[in-house]
DNA sequence: TTCCCTGTTGAACGATCATGCAACAAGGAA
DNA sequence: TTCCTTGTTGCATGATCGTTCAACAGGGAA
């Protein structure tokens, strides 16, 4: 009882996908408070609770991290918006998932941020943000024609959906840089400003 | 003659303002082909053909550059926006600029979506922000408000500024992220197809 | 020409980075 | 109990980072 030792196991052995998520989420917490600076090894690690060994074994290295968070962010998005099995929401309903507080948030949006440099520059996550993009407008669109469709108007859905997403991504993006006078509410309510002149009513009144 | 000493002098030596003009530029090409893990020290000054001493001695550190870079990055929008000594510009011509060959560069694109980052993470540079975009809304507000005015329209410019440059930073993004059937002028179509609507045409039939 | 201010250099430094890897041990299987 | 699979550890390594600083030299002033 004189040394140091300490009784009981010293680590855990967790299952793969249980330790792979814990990293995950260490390296979302991580890239939202710090940006793309503070996503080192030791950094993630020490959230974590893990050893420096565990990203390289789980993910290969650490942009095969970086990956897996960038994955990890869209899921919720996409299964929000496009939910398996079910058919797709209306218009309305799709803003209300976009602006609601499970994706609306500082944490979740500093994530995008810290990504979004990362995909501009050419990096491995270029090709996974494409796939990911192109479900996220087609659903999007899909919205749109049917909105459209509904109230008689004619849009290209396309180029809406475009619109639309850009729009919204500049709301987060505002939120994130100056959350002055900017709240999830005001922001929803200036996206169906602009939306529903052309779009018609959105809404419970659909 | 056998020695290897080139005749000459071995660097030129520049004005204050002029050295440091130069290291912002390099810093504003880095930042733009390799995102903020590019922009470190050894780069910089490799592209700037200086030696890694300059950084600190003309800005005191890498950050004191990067602050620099980002006020240089804002400049030509401001001014491009509201010039000194004129009178403001009409929106419609106000959007012109906005996606005109000068501001909606792939390069100034990927300066801004850099920075943004390390705005969000409340680094240094965001007391900076802070003033340079009240600058920014407070120009965009007040051409929403005269193009409202002038067609007899009502409209909360101060939302509707924050909103217009919501949509513009949004479209530039994805200008970044994916470039794919996106141009500028599709952009400033799409811009203009939300705007029209709520605030009058805008353009040449002004 | 000589002098001196100051812009410039580049090596040195310690901190920090991602990754490799051999040893270790947890915990189920037998 | 013993054995073996495999998740885990943490040190070693070499690269790269930002910053410091003493020496250097360009080029205008006198």
């Amino acid at each position: 009882m004189s040394d140091g030792a300490l009784p009981g196991p010293r680590f855990r052995r967790l299952g793969r996908e249980v330790r792979a998520a814990m990293l995950v989420e260490a390296g979302m917490k991580v890239l939202a408070e710090g940006g793309i600076r503070a996503f080192t090894v030791d950094n993630i690690c020490k959230v974590s609770g893990a050893s420096r060994g565990l990203v390289t074994h789980h993910f290969g290295s650490k942009d095969g991290l970086l990956a897996a968070v960038y994955a990890a962010a869209y899921r919720p998005l996409l299964e929000a918006i496009a939910p398996e099995g079910a058919e797709p929401p209306e218009l309305g309903e799709l803003v209300d998932h976009l602006f609601s507080p499970a994706n609306y948030t500082h944490e979740t949006l500093n994530v995008w941020l810290a990504i979004w440099s990362e995909i501009a520059t050419g990096g491995a996550l270029r090709d996974e943000h494409r796939t990911l993009y192109a479900r996220y407008r087609a659903v999007v669109a899909g919205a749109v024609a049917a909105q459209a469709a509904r109230h008689g108007r004619t849009v290209n859905a396309e180029a809406m959906a475009i619109t639309l997403i850009a729009l919204v991504d500049g709301l987060w993006l505002e939120l994130c840089l100056d959350p002055t006078g900017m709240t999830p509410e005001s922001a929803k309510a200036a996206c169906l400003a602009l939306l529903e002149p052309v779009l018609g009513p959105l809404g419970e009144a659909a």
